[in-house]
Order: structure tokens, then sequence, then C-alpha cells
DNA sequence: ACGCTTTCCGGAAACGTTTTAGTATGGCAG
DNA sequence: CTGCCATACTAAAACGTTTCCGGAAAGCGT
């Protein structure tokens, strides 16, 4: 198949006529736009998609970028994956496809960014793991590409985002904790560059000092959100002067890290030491005792990203609410025996 | 930036020698071509890929297409992010994009596929999770893209394909369990329509019989290739009149249901019963005795599919050997204390 | 001075599609 | 009958780029 003349010939009718046939348009007899489509079915016909970009100016993809860094890969589970199944719901029934941008961990995703941008390859952009400043979000504002940020950030102005409700999670855990008579809270973090890092600890302070009790900063551990780095915020906390009894893992893949330093200090989870994850993860999931953490759904995760991009997009607002810009993601939690560990009779 | 019209009116040259500059083709003087970089560089012009595309035929895009379904999703560890990344390393070199393609779960993969192929948005394609039937296989013979497959399969003559050495492993861990005095081998495993089903068990049979033992069907345990299935392979097995004293595990996830299931029956992996799993899965490395499997190198299998794939296409088989068509991709025995069971003094 | 090659550049066609402007036909009101 | 509108189509322009072709200018040997 040649492309659209050869059809047009085949029907013995101008390509204009072929064109708007297929593409639902007014100013076609309803029977010759029958006959059109059933010879495109019938010689295979699809419009090729360069052609098509290149009139509209529009590509009919939607850029998801993801970084593929090492730590990425070895630290998160398949959290893309799962989005991606709520975010294709939606896009395809609009004939949107889903293009995933990996940016190689040698580049700086910026110029990575800009790159695709300027080469006009999507319509619209996803983009994840927002940094508190990030550039990629004021080349995007700038070049007027509709897109969401899946973490919030300080660029840009009021860009749309979408994040995990870090705030509710941190009150959460510290509420449970603080109602079972512990004081002496501690929470492993990453540092303050990471947006994550900042909100969750400043949360976990207000919480505390809602409750009366003085922030102890000594009780903050920074450590990578990584199994390693659980391993590591056990061994800084076992060496402080004044131990806690409980304490708040920011990323759940923490848990096994933290679970392997408490084992060979002969220190059991859920009855000498109090301890709560942030997010479900499978791996998490098979450890013993079993860990109380966060859930959340991805694929729920994905059509709400999905449906509030299309919401900036002006060729689909119509379809969509034009609902708020911002929106805070719920997590539930989900018990386990890791707080079982009570100060109270 | 308008384009390169702009840049050449900016310029005061012709288009042409604007274009020709920007692709490095000869015919243009070394000190113009300067010019026409800076001056690119500094406008931060970047070509129109539909307009590229549309005038060569080519896209510089590959795609790699994976299915989302939910089993993917729970099943699987980051495998695709991790091939991905050597993925990159290769093809970024010669300036190709890399697009996932992941295919809606309620969509037909060949459909999808047919699709994509139609619309001319890739130049080749990676494609994973053959079936030992694939029509997809067929589809890109017929139309002409290169392809390589991560999987083998009997669809479409011989094509080039890359897949895991499921020989290699059963047979190596059946030697294992042999040389350590194991004659009763349990071995669970999806069914015969997957791939990887058929082959491990034949293999498994073959290497059996090279021992002198007789193939005894009712120790094939077919089950998923899950953690339930894990589960269930261990009740199933638990259920023989004459029960084996070792097993193999198709894909490691199951360990950790197997050993759920010993645990109830209060039988210690490494102790009571001996037990190999395939491949190495972040979520295994976290059991108790520790799992004894074949680990892989998944940025170096994203390499090496990388350059089998431009091998293929004719723009650039020049800089690689045309070497095997068909790959088989070895795995690295890992070690554990759960086969340390031996019936041998 | 002449012819030849080499080097460099400009003009224009071509890629496949969508969309705008224009045209023929027929119906209908005046 | 005339004018007007609606319908359904055709012809052609446009999108941004690459590449083919031809030609000007310069270098070189004779």
């Amino acid at each position: 198949m040649k492309g659209i003349r050869q059809l047009a010939k085949h029907l013995d009718i101008s390509i204009g006529t072929v064109s708007r046939a297929l593409n639902d348009r007014p100013d076609v007899n309803e029977e010759t736009r029958k006959r059109v489509l059933a010879a495109a079915e019938e010689l295979g016909y699809v419009a090729n998609q360069s052609g098509r970009s290149l009139r509209q100016g529009t590509t009919n993809v939607i850029g998801l970028m993801i970084e593929s860094s090492k730590e990425t890969v070895e630290n998160s589970d398949n959290f893309f994956l799962g989005v991606t199944g709520g975010l294709q719901s939606v896009l395809s029934r609009h004939k949107l496809d889903l293009l995933m941008l990996p940016c190689p961990n040698d580049e700086d995703p910026h110029e990575y960014l800009k790159r695709m941008v300027a080469r006009r390859i999507v319509d619209a952009m996803i983009i994840s793991a927002t940094q508190r400043v990030d550039k990629r979000i004021d080349l995007l504002v700038k070049a007027k590409i509709p897109f969401v940020a899946l973490g919030r950030s300080t660029s840009g102005g009021n860009h749309t985002w979408i994040d995990l409700d870090f705030e509710g999670v941190a009150a959460c855990a510290v509420d449970r904790l603080v109602s079972k008579g512990h004081r002496r809270i501690a929470i492993a973090a990453p540092s303050n560059d990471i947006n994550l890092g900042y909100i969750f600890v400043d949360t976990y302070r207000q919480a505390l000092e809602r409750h009366g009790i003085a922030f102890d900063p000594s009780l903050v551990i920074r450590v990578k959100s990584s199994e390693q780095g659980g391993y590591q915020a056990g061994h800084e906390m076992l060496r402080l002067d004044s131990k806690p009894t409980a304490i708040i893992l920011i990323y759940e893949l923490m848990a096994i890290g933290l679970y392997r330093r408490l084992n060979e200090a002969g220190i059991i989870p859920g009855r000498d030491l109090a301890v709560i994850g942030f997010r479900e993860e499978p791996r998490g999931k098979f450890l013993q005792p079993s860990l109380t953490c966060f859930r959340m759904s991805l694929r729920d995760l994905g059509v709400e990203l999905a449906e509030t991009l299309l919401a900036t997009m002006p060729a689909y607002a119509a379809h969509y609410p034009k609902g708020a810009r911002n929106t805070i993601w719920p997590l539930e939690l989900v018990p386990g025996e890791s707080d079982a560990f009570s100060l109270k009779a």
C-alpha cells in the first residue's frame, strides 16, 4: 500500500475526499465514507504518521519521561509499568499513543527533554521524579507544551502536578505511633534536595509538635532510599545515646536493610521497635514480621494522570472538567505486625 | 524558531546548504558548516522530526514492545527498565531513540503492533514475551521491518532472536542436584504453551536421562510463574506419595510462595529439601535461607540486543559483525543455602 | 587562453497527508 | 425563471525537511 493516493485511485475518488472520509469530517456523503472505510480496511491502509504530523503539527503521541538510572532500576518496583496501564486505558480512548522516553543515564535529563521537545515528536509530556527546582518545567512552560509533573516543584510558576500525599502519610504514621505511646520517633529520609525528603521530614516535625513533642534533629537520619540506606539507618539509630522506640521509613525498600541490621543486633521489629514503611512495595510483602505500610493503586494513579493531562490540552479539554490543577494522591494504611510494639499497658 | 528556512535566511544561505551542513554531508565548505552549526546552537534549532521522517522515510526510532498486563506488572521485576539501560547506551551512539510501546492489556498484541507498523513510526522493532507461535513475527517479516525477538519462536522462518539459556540452567540445576545424591527431583513450570515451560521441562528430562534417572511425569508440577504458583507447587509436591528430595523452580518468584508452604509444613529449605530457583530476582534476595539461583546482567543483555538489532538494519550493519542470528544468553550460578541438603555422607 | 576537474552552493522537486478554496449539482423559495 | 443555499466533491496549497541537479567559481595542467 503506497499511500492515500493509491487508495483514492483505486476508488476513483479524489484524495481529499478520501482523507475527509477517514477522518470523520463533514462534507462527505455517507455512502462514499463507507466505501472508503471498507477499501481502507481491505487494503490495510493506515495513514502515514509522518505525513499527518507534518501537516497537522500534531503527533498524537504523549511522552512519558522516565529515568533509567542504575538506582532507579534497582530501587523502584514496577512503578512505571503499573502506572502505564492506567494511562493507556484513558489515552487509547482518544487514539493517543504513549511513548516512554527513557533518559539515558549519561545524559542530562534537561538536555534530553529539550531535544525531544525540539524534534516535536510529542504533543504533551508527563515528567516524573521532579526536583524541587527543575529546569525541565521551565522548559516545557516556555515551549508551551502541555504537561503534567508527577511530583510537585517550585519551578515554573503554578504548573499542573500530581503528587503522593506525603503529608498525610507522615502525619498518619506519627499519629499512629504517638497513640501507642511512642515519643522518641526516628525517621529515615533522603536529603532535603529531594522533594520527598523535604516535605516528609517537615510534616513529621509539624506532627510531632502538634502532639507537644519537641523535634529532635538527631532523630532525622539522612540516608539513601535503598536497601543499603535502610541498613545504614539501622546502624546510625543504634549508635544514638538516647535510642528511639519507633522509626518511620520514607521508602519501604529500606525496611529490608533495616530488618537485617536489627536482626544482627538481636532486635525484633514489632516487639522491641515499632517500624512503619512508606509505600507498599512487592519486595517488602515478604518480610517477617509483616511491615505496616501505605498502599496505593498505581493503575488509578495512571488514570488520574492521563485525565489531568488531557484537561490541559486544548484539543481535549472539553471532555474533562478543568478540575484542580494540583492533586494530592491519597494512600491507604495497611496495618502489619511491625508496629505492634506499644508503650502503653 | 520556525524552521530551517528561518535559519537559512538568518545566515543568508540557501536551505539546501544548511541542511547539508547539519547532516554532515560532503559538498559543504568547512567554514560555512561551522557557521551553520554555531547558528543552530545559538538559535536552538533542531530539525523537525516529522519533516525529516517524511522525506527520508526513516524515523530514527527503535520500538520496544512490552506488554503491560497485570501479570507482567506484578510478577516481573524491573526487567525492561534494566534492559533499557543497555539498549540506550548503544542506540544513542547512533542517534537512535528508543520508543517503548506498551501494548494496552485490552488490545490484541498483534493488532497493536500492526497499527504501529502501518503508521511507520519506527525503523525497527524489538519484541518480547514471544509465544511459540507468534503472529507478530510473521507480520514483521512480511512488512520487512528489521527486528529482534527476545525469546525464540517457531514462527516466521529463521528470524533473529536472543533467548535466555534455559537449557544450560536446567541442565546445571539437575547436574548439581544429582551430584549431591538426589534422584527424585521435582520441577515447577508453567504449561508447554509457554516457550519457557516447554524447553525447561524438556531439558530437565534429558538431563535426568543422561544420569540414568527415569523421567517421572508426576514430578512435573504445572503452575503459574508467580508467588501463588510457588505456594501451589509446594502444596502439590507434599501430596505426592513418593516425595521428591529436591525441587527446581522455573521462576524465582515462586520461591517465596514455596517457602511459605514449606514453612507451614515445618519443612526447612536447604535442610529437608533442596531448592534451586531459575533467575535472580530482587525479591528473592531476602529469603531465609538464601536461595541458590542463576544471575544475569540485564544491562549486558540490552547491549547485546541492540547490537544484534543494528546488525539486521542495512543502514547500520556495516558497524556490526554479522554474527550469529540466534544468541543463547548465559546465566551464572549463584550458590546459596537452599540447596545445601545433600543425600551423600 | 583553453578545457577540465573540483569545490561549493542555490533552486526545486519530492515525501504523504490535511485543509482551504472553489465548483458543479440539485432543491427550494420567491 | 432566477437567485440562493446546501451538499458533495475536486484541485491545489501547505507543512519542513532532504536530496537531486545544474551551475558558478576557482584551481590546474597544457
